[in-house]
DNA sequence: CCAAAAGTGTTTTAATTACACCCATGC
DNA sequence: GCATGGGTGTAATTAAAACACTTTTGG
């Protein structure tokens, strides 16, 4: 008879960030390994379940341990637990977070913590590149029928900062115009009256996130957390579970 | 420091099933439990996990020991992990599945094993209410967009039937003739060139489920794991994750 | 006035829905 | 023939996409 398998919670976060050439893009926070398996490759960032912990507050924890930010959106992508995927016997339960483009940008960063762009991830310890594609296409998915694109974004903004998330997200342009119905008819998002000045051209109106819409549709387990909210961070935005 | 949390796996089943009216419904497989906490209560089957075995195989397997059943369709649910959802920390891993009507007749029905029609769901132990509330809200949403209803069927089926298990499910009748087109032009099956005879009326003709296609659109999990397929039963159609 | 992005309007296209109607069989 | 569900056709409605055009600012 084998021992118990281990538990650990793992977090892909995910950010925007401005490549070298100015070009907003998406981005994943990696930690280097420290030791054996896999010394010295990149790896997701994760810990093992500490019994005091609910899932979501571990996953949380990962993310404040590896780049001291709070998610704006937390969301559990799937248990990995095939027996051969680390030497020990580990399942690990992943969560996805977004973290928002201004904070990432002063999120601590080393030689064995760093961002990555989606789109050049590097080989990932055990079975991580699975997962990290796994949750990019969650990610992409997502932001096709719901609010998640927010969750990049600061309090208030401009309809092409919401566009820009969306295009680079998804990777490919949209209407403006289009955008703007799409955005409207959904109830996204609320004018706040107010206008951002000092731009070359029209300025364009601010708007927040509508509050009273989460950012995804309500599924029976995301119903539950926020009626009886059992202490949970009132600064994540969704509990959300998959869907 | 407290014990390390042990690993369980659940797995909702469903099937159809006729009421005493004759009207087909969605019945759901539910255990009785034996012993302290919420003995005598009704529960989702699950067994502690295996070191041995995969998350999908004790899944399956739970399913096997409760109907005596193999899975036309699995896949994983979510991963629930509460620190108070249970005196003794679980997580557990929870599992869907559905199984074909006709088998289904014949499974193993006891006063510890019984079937219970989706909406006549008894208060179940733990917080397994909410899980299988969220198992029939996933496989609700599901049907609309994928080809898992399938899944109830035997290998050959009329197109009335197939409608049928999409209006059980969704709770609503469809009309035929768009019915007909929709699936016809999702490619979801392949006539057989066979008719259904001794009918009252026209004879219907006989389709099967296109093997070329997997009950779900491949997200990356499908795709490695029908592409290097690592041991997985090939009675089950899809071993699709999440999505 | 010009450039540039904000914002509005209109046309085209495609997908969905509703519903009328014919077809083929057992009785 | 007639009742019944199988199967086809078509018009009406709605949503999505494409794209032209007007507005408002800084320079």
């Amino acid at each position: 008879m084998s021992e118990a398998p281990a538990v650990a919670v793992s977090t892909v976060i995910f950010t925007l960030r401005p490549d070298d050439d100015g070009n907003v893009r998406l981005a994943v926070a990696l930690v280097r390994r420290i030791r054996a398996p896999y010394e010295g490759l990149w790896a997701l960032p994760g810990a093992p379940l500490d019994s005091n912990d609910d899932l979501q507050t571990a996953a949380a924890s990962a993310l404040y341990t590896t780049t001291g930010l709070e998610p704006r959106y937390l969301e559990q992508l799937y248990a990995f637990g095939q027996v051969d995927r680390s030497p020990d016997r580990i399942i690990s339960i992943v969560y996805w977070a977004l973290v928002g483009a201004d904070e990432a940008a002063a999120a601590r960063e080393n030689d064995n913590v760093a961002w990555f762009f989606a789109d050049a991830i590097p080989p990932l310890a055990f079975d991580h590149s699975l997962i990290a594609e796994y949750a990019l296409w969650r990610l992409r998915t997502k932001v096709e029928y719901s609010r998640v694109a927010l969750g990049f974004l600061p309090e208030t903004f401009t309809l092409a900062q919401l566009r820009e998330v969306y295009e680079v997200v998804l990777g490919k342009q949209l209407d403006p115009g289009n955008f703007r119905r799409m955005v409207e008819s959904a109830d996204i998002v609320q004018p706040t009256g107010l206008r951002l000045a000092g731009t070359p051209h029209r300025p364009p109106q601010l708007y927040r996130y509508n509050p009273t819409r989460d950012l995804t549709d309500p599924d029976p387990l995301t119903r539950v957390a926020s009626a009886s909210d059992t202490g949970n961070r009132d600064d994540i935005r969704t509990l959300g579970a998959a869907s």
